[in-house]
DNA sequence: GGCAACTCTGAAACTTGTTCTAGATTACCG
DNA sequence: CGGTAATCTAGAACAAGTTTCAGAGTTGCC
């Protein structure tokens, strides 16, 4: 993968740079309102007023309030991905490299809870009409873990890993959200199931 | 724990016969329109008509459309932990007994996706306004899962792994109902987090 | 420049979760 | 039994997501 960074729409038209400009603006919208408020704050009236667009427009651009939030959290994951490629985790092994890097970015949604909310209930209450895009960022957060593992080639059952990583984390976040797990909590579960890389890569310690 | 299956009220005012005839009432249709289609199908004006009640008096029973189906799987639950107690799981090994019962857990939802998709959504998407009811239902899924193990004093270790299952599970049916996964994958979800409980038994195989 | 197609706007309408109200029913207490 | 408080009912009303539509504005193209 080289330099196709963007959103990576599979075949939609080239938007127009006023096009570009208005999606930015109600994805930017969107996120502040989250930021103030979680998931209930982003009422579509207020983003498309937020953002100087019609409600029609809006929908147009993002066919229901759990598209736009995906779409808002596609964005943010870029932002993260960027910034732990900046600075990778320092640990050895592999799964504290894992531990150390989601660790990061649950500190960076502790900063903005309300907007974590948001995203992730979001991201958990999407339907099938939602999908493809769920699935981009399903794709995101793999490409980030196996960026922190450092690994070339991983191995199916590293795969298969990354996948329960990635279930753990969602969970977790959630249980985190709706206060029935404490931080310290997360970051248990999160360092329990880390501890499944080790028992894939063969020249771990037991 | 003796007998006190019940919902477990800590401190509701004991129903009347005629109350209890009605939540049952309720919860029955609920989970009969939730089987027809799902989560969106569950609507309260059609619940409150089906159960033959005022739609006030749903909302005196369940404050919300989420509580209702929670509690909706909390009954579903209730019925699944008797079903396993009745034929415990066949396997020698712990971790394989666990993903023994998931996987039957996993069958059974199988047969009713859309009461499913109610249920786990509805469960996901709950705010805190909802997490004594969401706790309850994590509390029983543990207790399947520890019945499953056959320990009699977990260690830490083996509640953290416990922990991580259910996220997997929980996460794991998400994408599964949101047709992002199939029924094979989630099996090899399960069958992987499954091993993080021979990390932690001192005598288990490699 | 001018036109055809597409996009955006503003506003109303519709849907479904939730709340509220006034009046009937029921349950409980003396 | 009679009365009183709690509960239930029917229905209106409200809130926010979504849809629709007529008209104005842009864009692409010749």
């Amino acid at each position: 993968m080289t330099a196709e960074a963007k959103t990576a729409h599979p075949a939609s038209p080239p938007l127009t740079e006023r096009q570009e400009a208005r999606r930015r603006r109600i994805l930017h919208a969107s996120a502040q309102l989250a930021s103030r408020g979680g998931f209930d704050a982003v009422q579509m009236r207020e983003v498309a007023e937020s953002s100087q667009v019609a409600l029609g427009t809006l929908y147009r651009y993002f066919p229901s309030k759990v598209h736009l939030l995906v779409a808002t959290m596609q964005d943010q994951l870029q932002h993260m991905h960027a910034t732990v490629r900046k600075r990778p985790p320092s640990s050895d092994l592999p799964s504290e490299r894992v531990a150390e890097t989601l660790m990061r970015a649950f500190r960076a949604l502790q900063r903005e809870p309300h907007l974590a909310d948001a995203m992730v209930r979001a991201l958990t209450f999407a339907d099938r009409s939602v999908s493809p895009e769920v699935d981009q960022v399903s794709r995101q957060t793999t490409a980030i873990i196996l960026d922190a593992m450092e690994l070339d080639d991983p191995t199916p059952q590293q795969l298969s890993a990354v996948r329960v990583i990635e279930h753990t984390w969602h969970s977790a976040l959630i249980t985190w959200l709706s206060g029935r797990a404490s931080i310290a909590q997360v970051k248990i579960d999160i360092e329990t199931v880390c501890r499944l890389i080790d028992l894939t890569t063969p020249d771990g310690q037991k």
